[in-house]
DNA sequence: TATGAATGAGATTTCATTCAT
DNA sequence: TATGAATGAAATCTCATTCAT
């Protein structure tokens, strides 16, 4: 999953990113994330100071990941919002670990501020583009609320990938419906 | 043993409640909420023999709590799913806690196989109403997946209260606009 | 185990007996004693004060199952002594759980002296017995010594029902043959 | 880490080895032992895993103990037998902690099979050679339950190091006597 | 960079015992 | 006699973190 040519900190963070989606933000352990990589428990204090930062990291990991499905810019409204919401039902399904991790950092955000800045930062980026997006479509009226409800959508269907292309999919055909 | 008040259990399971919302299942301790009873934390260990079974008694509550918005059965379809989604927006502004809680189940439940056997009986509930609940409105063509994606905008929806009324209620327009 | 006639103290002595034979003293919990009589935990201590009482209980208890085997009066030592040794090489086939007891309650003797006052008057007499038998046995120059041989040779045998008539027998053999 | 001292894993299995004579297997406290080393209970974990672990260890250090009595091979069997048995009532008046532990070994064993394992491999081995040494005095029909006697007469007196020459040399003559 | 050893704080659970009813 | 509820003390084990080498 690594490559040789990865810090020891970049090889940390990917394995506690699995292990997260493993076992849960709950249930990880720095032991097991030492272990992952092949070093010593201590070492690995080396190169990550403390638990917190460790999953702060991870943290930047999942938004790095997510900014993948950007839409693309050079397409109309309709068709970018299509490719996008197509983009994230492909990455569900291709990358659940993702979307577990996320959803497991979105609950951490709450109590943990160092966590809740990254993922603020993503989600507000999000939520500007798609507010742009469906500012840009002929007839709607609240392009605000339309973002928010894809937002939700993508966030209640992110655990179960055998619904993401219906349910996203649905959400795309409404909003043409709705606006053209 | 049950005057009107309730039981040394119920008081527990209540507190364990409240504390998940606060601190989420990870931070949950025994001595805390043996404390917000007033009792020993060994005493709590004769009303709830284990931490597991606690955690399991608190899913149940939170899915008799949920149980409260059930759409009721008198209305014609569109006005049940309008009510139903009013509710839930009611509910996620008045109790937060509530949904914090189950956000916190549903993640739990991927790992805990007791905690997911009461989660998956409730959802499974909360589907086939909803299901049956569009099947009954004129002309939804797939009401399995406008279903889901109800369920999937109130999961992503429910940790903000504040966006909750928006996201929902355009649900309801649109499934309105779509069908009648 | 117990006839309707018996004491809720012998009944819970009884259970406690059976118990150790099965779990050790270390593995004796008060809880599964009363179970085991189909009383409350707590009930328990109005029969039993302490633990400390119920485990001498025992102990007495032992003692008198063990005097059973005493060798009869009538009969010439050399008969009384095989008498015995087969009264208790059977018992030890009948009853394993007799000496399990017993054996458990040798170790405890050396820690708790309740225990060890029980034990030891019940191994006084037995060892008295024993030397008397071998005195009057024609050509026996040393009966303690032999007493004492018989003795260890009993315990170190009781815990293998097995091998007890083999190596009692022998030991009877062996007296018949040294002092005929 | 070994400078002709010994490991700290030894010297908390020489502790604990210590301990069980003192207050049995029953009494034996993790806290206790670390203490006598003189470092953390947690640390204590760091070099044994578990109490089992630990458990294990000390059957293991008492077997080795025990093998210093092992009859010299170039003797005849005669003297083989005599020093043997002088060796072991040797070590009951020299070490007997070494003997309070393998009886409550004995009994530990018939409940956790990795004690059990430990103590019938040595029981076993212990076994033959006294079968062999039997089985090569002249006249003795009988070596294995000559053998058995050895041994139940050997775990009958090791508590009593006061008894022990007198049980072990009595039983030398006779065999003596018996076979020659 | 890396490790072995150590630590301290804490968590769940067990158990004999007590007390009011 | 019997019980439900409570307690306190203790025990094992876990884990992030530190420090000397």
């Amino acid at each position: 999953m690594v490559d040789g040519k990865s810090t020891r900190r970049e090889q940390l963070v990917a394995a506690a990113f699995g292990l997260v989606a493993e076992v849960g933000l709950e249930g990880l352990r720095l032991r097991r994330v030492a272990d992952a990589v092949g070093i010593d428990q201590s070492t690995l204090h080396y190169h990550v100071a403390t638990k917190a930062e460790l999953v702060e990291a991870v943290a930047q990991h999942a938004a790095a990941l997510l900014a993948t499905t950007a839409p693309p810019r050079h397409l109309p409204p309709h068709e970018a919002l299509a490719a996008h919401l197509d983009a994230l039902a492909g990455l569900i399904a291709t990358r659940p670990e993702l979307f577990t991790v996320t959803a497991e950092l979105d609950l951490r955000a709450r109590r943990d501020p160092s966590v809740r800045a990254v993922v603020d930062r993503q989600e507000a980026g999000w939520r500007e583009v798609l507010v742009g997006l469906h500012a840009a479509l002929d007839g709607d009226d609240d392009p605000a609320a339309r973002a928010e409800l894809v937002i939700a959508a993508v966030k209640g269907v992110r655990l179960v990938p055998d619904l993401a292309p219906t349910v996203l999919g649905r959400l795309v055909e409404q909003t043409t419906g709705a606006t053209r």
